[in-house]
DNA sequence: AACACTTACAACCGCGACTTC
DNA sequence: GGAAGTCGCGGTTGTAAGTGT
């Protein structure tokens, strides 16, 4: 089948944005929402593509971006995600509130490779990680597949989903970290963050299929696994386990959970 | 000061997955 | 069931800024 171009490409913009294009589409955003994006420029009053505009508002304008520089703590937590999920930048990104995966990826390449290689290090993912197959939209039934591969209707599942934690450690390196974006357990004390975080209480509780849940993997007794939890080297996992054993143990019965 | 080279990161591109009709 | 439309991800590129000579 043949796919349709994004868009007609004669007499749009490319290249960097300028200020009036952000201020449109923020505008526009804050209005009506995110989404559509075909359609987006054009109510907009841009002369981008959809894409483009997605990208832009993802990656940049969207509230509760962080910007700067990485700390200790979350270069620990990326390489270990790394090197658990291999280049799935937007899985990693997802444990890293107010990173992009866009910046992440970006980061990985520039600094962490090239740290790790001078330490001595393989960057290599330890394990080639499975490509998320499908999703599904929340709120829908949808078919799966039983074991002996027949097709059938699979409810969803709704379970415990903790928020993205921002880590504050005890022990931690860098000071700066602390007084910059910690302050409490469970998150940024970045002003931005609170209050998408405020607006995003609900979404604690989310909605997931089983088989859309890459980290299901983490739990097929892999080796991996306990050392990437309970690895004697990590900085993060003493955090995790020094703030909140119930909370581990909580996360690790919904993949369990999931996987059943 | 001028140029070459390197670094960092925003943005683009292609493709697979998903949804809609 | 399949075609067409849309979205999101990950790889790659372009280029401004920084650094070295």
């Amino acid at each position: 089948m043949g796919r349709a171009p994004c868009c007609a490409k004669e007499g749009l913009r490319k290249g960097p944005w300028s200020s009036l294009e952000d201020s449109l589409l923020t505008n526009y955003i804050n209005q009506h929402g995110e989404g559509h994006w075909r359609s987006l420029p054009l109510n907009a009053g841009l002369l981008r593509c959809g894409k483009s505009c997605r990208l832009r508002w993802v990656n940049y304008l969207r509230p509760g971006i962080k910007r700067g520089n990485f700390c200790e703590d979350e270069d620990d937590l990326i390489v270990r995600l790394h090197s658990l999920l291999g280049n799935r930048w937007s899985l990693i990104a997802g444990r890293l509130p107010g990173r992009t995966d866009n910046e992440i990826k970006n980061y990985w390449n520039t600094h962490l490779v090239k740290k790790l290689k001078n330490a001595g290090i393989d960057p290599k993912p330890l394990k080639n990680f499975p490509r998320r197959k499908k999703t599904h939209k929340e709120g829908k039934k949808c078919k799966s597949q039983n074991s002996k591969g027949q097709s059938v209707q699979v409810e969803k599942i709704k379970v415990f989903a903790p928020k993205p934690i921002r880590i504050s450690c005890v022990n931690s390196r860098d000071n700066s970290f602390e007084n910059d974006t910690l302050s409490t357990s469970t998150c940024s004390s970045n002003s931005n963050f609170e209050e998408v975080d405020a607006g995003k209480e609900k979404e604690n509780e989310v909605n997931f299929l089983a088989r859309d849940l890459d980290f299901g993997e983490l739990l097929k007794g892999d080796e991996f696994c306990d050392e990437f939890l309970m690895g004697e080297s990590c900085n993060f996992s003493k955090c995790l386990f020094s703030l909140d054993d119930n909370m581990v143990e909580k996360v690790y019965q919904e993949y369990l959970l999931l996987l059943s």
